[in-house]
DNA sequence: CGATGTAAATTCACTCATCGGTATACAAAG
DNA sequence: CTTTGTATACCGATGAGTGAATTTACATCG
């Protein structure tokens, strides 16, 4: 029953990550992760030394497929009220599926907002970072001044979009946002 | 050790509502809050039936706080840019404490993300709206038009303050959103 | 004033379940 | 003969919630 090492590695993080996003971190054991990813606790724990430990890791690996997919959406660049247009489009579609429990990264800030040496949490960090670092290079491609504030500011209302829709149920956040955000472009 | 049974109700709804603002909601024990209000947790249990009991009225009573507080925080009203300047000042000196761990409201609908029919989730929500109903007669009478649609971005705004402060450990967010919600009053 | 009933809490042991993590021994593959 | 994983049982801790008998303080009534 040998599959390769780097094969179950992944499954245990695939697991992992659709379980963590769905109940967050606190409410996911590790016996669901391991029946989740088929294989044995003995197992998992061979690849991971504790759950922390894996936390992080799939806060990693989940932060490289968001920041692909981010940049995979690097279509030939138009306006700036395009780019603000699909990218609010982009995070409605997300916001609104059914099972949407808040953004990944957020909420493991939020479990572990007292932990504050936590692993994970440097890891949010980097990512929310990196996120704002692409929309800036976005926003100056297409012409926009001060493109480093204008970022700042659409990160402010992603945020605030993730949250609310959560709170009341209503995908209709991310077009306030996206108008808000077009504004703020036109305004500076 | 008579004491009256609404003081002590008062006394458990102060225990849990420090407890789980610092450290939320799944990493508190009923021992926990019990200690810290000062009685045993028996007595605990003859005033609240359950921990999802206790929370939801915990976020219930302090949703409470918050309003009035908000409500206090009502000067002659003056211009709509004093008027967030001082919102988003407040909100930046909340957030500045060391030790801040994000919106109770927020953080408990993002623990209970995937347990949508639970109690606390609908006290969170009737509370955002009326901060956005607030919001949204104090920009009215600033003689701000399409107040509604204002209070929605700078509930946006608020949100997002509220997770980058908490993601990032800096309240400098605070006065990005200030300049943000400033430039969208005028821009409508 | 003193007896007494009763609400409010105490004490403390106890159940039942979960969960992170470990130990040992063994099987299949390359 | 090592790497990868299985099977299975286990440990120690924690945590929600309960049970039963007991005590404290106050209020009311005789």
């Amino acid at each position: 029953m040998r599959r390769s090492a780097a094969q179950t590695h992944l499954r245990i993080l695939d697991a992992a990550y659709g379980l963590f996003w769905r109940q967050g971190f606190l409410r996911v054991s590790m016996d669901e992760i391991a029946e989740r990813a088929g294989i044995t606790k003995r197992a998992l724990y061979q690849h991971f030394r504790s759950k922390d430990a894996l936390m992080a890791a799939t806060l990693g690996y989940s932060s490289e497929l968001a920041l692909k997919r981010l940049r995979q959406f690097h279509r030939p660049v138009t306006t700036a009220d395009e780019l603000v247009e699909s990218y609010f489009a982009q995070l409605g579609d997300w916001v609104k599926k059914p099972k949407f429990s808040g953004g990944g990264f957020t909420r493991a800030v939020v479990e572990l907002a007292d932990l504050r040496g936590h692993p994970a949490r440097a890891i949010a960090r980097k990512h929310k970072a990196a996120v704002e670092r692409w929309l800036a290079d976005e926003l100056a491609a297409a012409g926009v001044s001060s493109a480093e504030s204008r970022a700042r500011e659409v990160m402010l209302l992603t945020e605030g979009v993730m949250v609310l829709v959560l709170i009341h149920g209503d995908a209709g956040w991310a077009k306030v946002a996206e108008r808000a955000a077009r504004r703020l472009l036109r305004s500076h």
